[in-house]
DNA sequence: AGACATTAATTGACTAGGCAATTAAGTTGC
DNA sequence: GCAACTTAATTGCCTAGTCAATTAATGTCT
């Protein structure tokens, strides 16, 4: 029995994924940030997130990717590291003056991507999307669901 | 104003995404392919799309992508590379034995692994999500739609 | 104090993808 | 016939992620 490419459910969903990460991308072109890149500095900026650990549980990548984005965002200035004294194997990160000035326009960005996609749907159809995605992702245990609140 | 993470669709799509992806690459890991790998042999095996700049379009990747996809499969023995005599700057890639013999046992687990995502959905919930993948795809005018018939 | 485990971050080696050359093979036009 | 495009595949260089060490700092237990 085939099963094919085209009735593949994360196929499509990886084919939608790609193409709204690349096209947001293309946004944060102006401000030389890419989209991983955007996800750490909100996080780090909205949610006071600053440790490697914790960032790499809350934004669902491996610690060793943070090590790895924070190293780009610094060479950018857009963060320093500051190692913690009293624990000195903890580090946290720090926002820049400059990464800070960067964001609200990076997040009108996103905000606005956002919206193209949701006015490709009805209201009610917005609501539902999310409540599939949040029923999936409880396949996974994702503890994630409480997070979300607006759409 | 501040936008959050929590609140973005794309977030927790590429969450989704990833959790997914991550998930049927365990399954995979039995017949040493991973998940990118195996779409390019589905691709192969069951459209007979055998050019790498076909195979890009088919998958929405670069060219170049193929290119070392196709490396690494040929390297395991799951394909070889052939040269078209008539115009030699073709290559055709053709499933090896090996290669046909494993695609109908990953086949299968591709499809248990999406069922045990559809089955968090009631059956008018799976038709939703598939048309409102289908909506925001056709956002970025993917023609893949006609592609996508059954769920 | 000193051996042993634990924890946080990092590094190394790998797959994967994008973009911008580059190479090789075909076409076209004069 | 040959210079000038064009096309297909590949390569180089970059970001990004995984997993398995490794390093450095703390804890723990006797």
């Amino acid at each position: 029995m085939s099963f094919e490419l085209d009735n593949n459910l994360i196929f499509w969903l990886s084919r939608l994924n790609s193409l709204m990460q690349d096209e947001f991308n293309k946004d944060l072109q102006e401000y030389e940030v890419t989209w991983p890149q955007w996800l750490l500095l909100n996080a780090l900026c909205h949610k006071k997130i600053d440790t490697p650990a914790e960032l790499a549980k809350y934004l669902g990548i491996d610690r060793s990717a943070i090590t790895r984005l924070a190293d780009r965002l610094e060479k950018k200035s857009l963060l320093t590291r500051i190692r913690n004294n009293i624990d000195r194997r903890n580090v946290t990160l720090r926002l820049s003056d400059r990464g800070r000035v960067l964001m609200s326009g990076m997040d009108s960005r996103a905000q606005a991507h956002q919206q193209r996609y949701l006015d490709s749907l009805h209201s009610t159809e917005s609501k539902a999307l999310k409540a599939f995605i949040q029923k999936m992702l409880r396949v996974n245990e994702v503890e994630a669901l409480s997070r979300w609140k607006r759409l």
